[in-house]
RNA sequence: GGUAGGGUACCGAAGUGGCCAACCGGGGCAGACUGUAAAUCUGCUGGCUAACGCCUUCCUUGGUUCGAAUCCAAGCCCUACCA
């Protein structure tokens, strides 16, 4: 247990800390906490550090609290934003509380049954009944206005043409006191999070030490990236989240099956329990042979398996196999609606697909917004039916493009796929 | 409350009476090259249209004008400084 600084230094997990103190204080079992937002009912992948992190810890023996922000969530977390959110709705938290809990058992252990659970808080349990005198007479003394206003988060907002409204300026205050009530409640004295979280963390830890005299820890970890500098986390635009409703299995493997050679070595650290000896021959792999994919296809089993168990990856490899391996042909249709069950899809009557255009058939059954934009794709020989491509304008729906007479897998460039119904 | 500046498409940002569906950059979507990688190059990126073109847009509502994103008035919102 001694070494777990170690570990997370080795995997990329450690960026900073606010005192030496606590690689001494890890020695011995503490309690710790991460907070998680509840701005939508699924995690996603940009909260796999935070997950790991804290799985790391639970398996290392400290005692680990999820807290999601019911309350926090309710104002916005001003960090790396340059805008203020929309505020979300005390139901919409509450919907969203129950699938946060679902993704992180995945990964972190909450059955009461184990020999050290973790527990899942709501800050909103603790903040619903504070009213505005309590938080001013008994938080509010604590803070500095100096040391708020020279948050870096604080500070960048105000030098930016949006300004910042007081609601997120009290941020702050709210994430701090989080630290506070979990130290007085279970014993908590480490916090973790990003490095944008710096000065949230720092804000509860002073708060413990000014009410209660106590030296409580905060540990940050590196925002991962990818070597490009965008923001891991993201596929074409859109989050890559745990819930197979929102991310299919096979979009989830998929998006790391494509993580680039620099990065995967990289990923495989941070995203997996993965001996570290088994890591450097896959970065041996890599080296030697690019091409093979080898380290991604692990990094893409390892999560997928986690997250979506045996079952969820065996739909994706199948997927995968069948996608990449060219024709259709000798597949039935039941398999090919097995293999895409949470591919997006659409169903039209037979006599608006046979015999017209493929443009109109792709805006018609929502695979692409507007007819301008179907027309786009088609022009461009971006569109295959039953992975051949498609060309040209006249392209139109024949009886032989259905496979059974009522399906047609559709795709767009090499990567999105859509099936199309016919009845 | 005062003063100044500002609100243009997904974002940033030009345009300041007709040549504007609106320069440019980013992002996005495709294509080529590849290893389902990266980098690079190419096309597209309000709606309808095979296309000519037509229609709806530049915060809102009115107004001036043959004609407005552009001028005027009122309103809403944002920012900075002052009070």
């Amino acid at each position: 247990m001694s070494n777990i600084l170690d570990t997370f230094k080795a995997r990329h997990l450690f960026e900073d800390m606010t005192s030496p103190e606590l690689a001494k204080a890890l020695d011995t079992p503490l309690t710790v906490y991460a907070g998680f937002d509840p701005t939508n009912d699924s995690l996603q992948a940009g909260n796999f550090v935070t997950i790991m992190a804290l799985a790391h810890l639970q398996r290392a023996g400290h005692k680990v609290i999820a807290l999601v922000g019911g309350a926090t969530g309710l104002i916005g977390d001003p960090s790396g934003k340059s805008k203020e959110r929309n505020l979300l709705s005390a139901e919409q938290v509450e919907r969203n509380l129950v699938g946060i809990q679902e993704n992180l058992s995945r990964f972190i252990d909450f059955n009461p049954q184990s020999p050290n659970p973790a527990i899942l808080v709501n800050n909103y349990d603790w903040f619903k009944s504070f009213t505005f005198i309590d938080l001013l007479r008994e938080i509010g003394r604590y803070f500095r206005m100096g040391v708020m206003l020279s948050k870096d988060s604080v500070k960048k907002r105000m030098e930016s043409d949006d300004g910042m409204s007081f609601t997120e300026f009290c941020y702050q205050i709210l994430q701090g006191y989080d630290f506070y009530h979990l130290y007085k409640t279970y014993g908590c004295t480490l916090q973790l999070g990003g490095s944008d979280q710096w000065g949230n963390i720092t804000a509860g830890t002073e708060l413990v030490r000014r009410i209660s005299g106590q030296e409580v820890f905060g540990m940050t970890f590196p925002l991962v990236c990818d070597s490009t500098g965008k923001k891991f986390g993201k596929s074409e635009g859109n989050a890559i989240f745990l819930d197979a409703r929102k991310t299919p299995y096979y979009d989830f493997y998929q998006f790391f099956l494509r993580t680039m050679d620099a990065d995967v070595i990289r990923y495989l650290k941070i995203f997996t329990f993965l001996p570290m000896a088994r890591i450097a021959e896959l970065e041996q792999a890599v080296a030697a042979a690019p091409e093979r994919r080898e380290a991604q296809q692990v990094l893409a089993e390892e999560l997928t398996r986690t997250v979506h168990g045996e079952q969820g990856l065996a739909v994706a490899k199948k997927a995968t196999q069948v996608l990449f391996g060219g024709s259709l042909d000798g597949l039935a249709a039941a398999d090919l609606e097995a293999i895409f069950a949470n591919v997006p899809s659409a169903a039209l009557p037979a006599a608006e697909v046979l015999g017209k255009p493929a443009f109109e058939v792709i805006a018609a059954a929502g695979m692409a917004a507007s007819k301008g934009e179907a027309r786009r794709l088609v022009q461009q020989g971006g569109l295959s039916i039953n992975n051949v491509k498609a060309g040209g304008l006249d392209r139109c729906f024949a009886p032989t493009d259905l496979i059974e007479g009522r399906l047609a897998v559709l795709r767009s460039g090499k990567k999105s796929f859509f099936l199309l119904r016919a009845e």
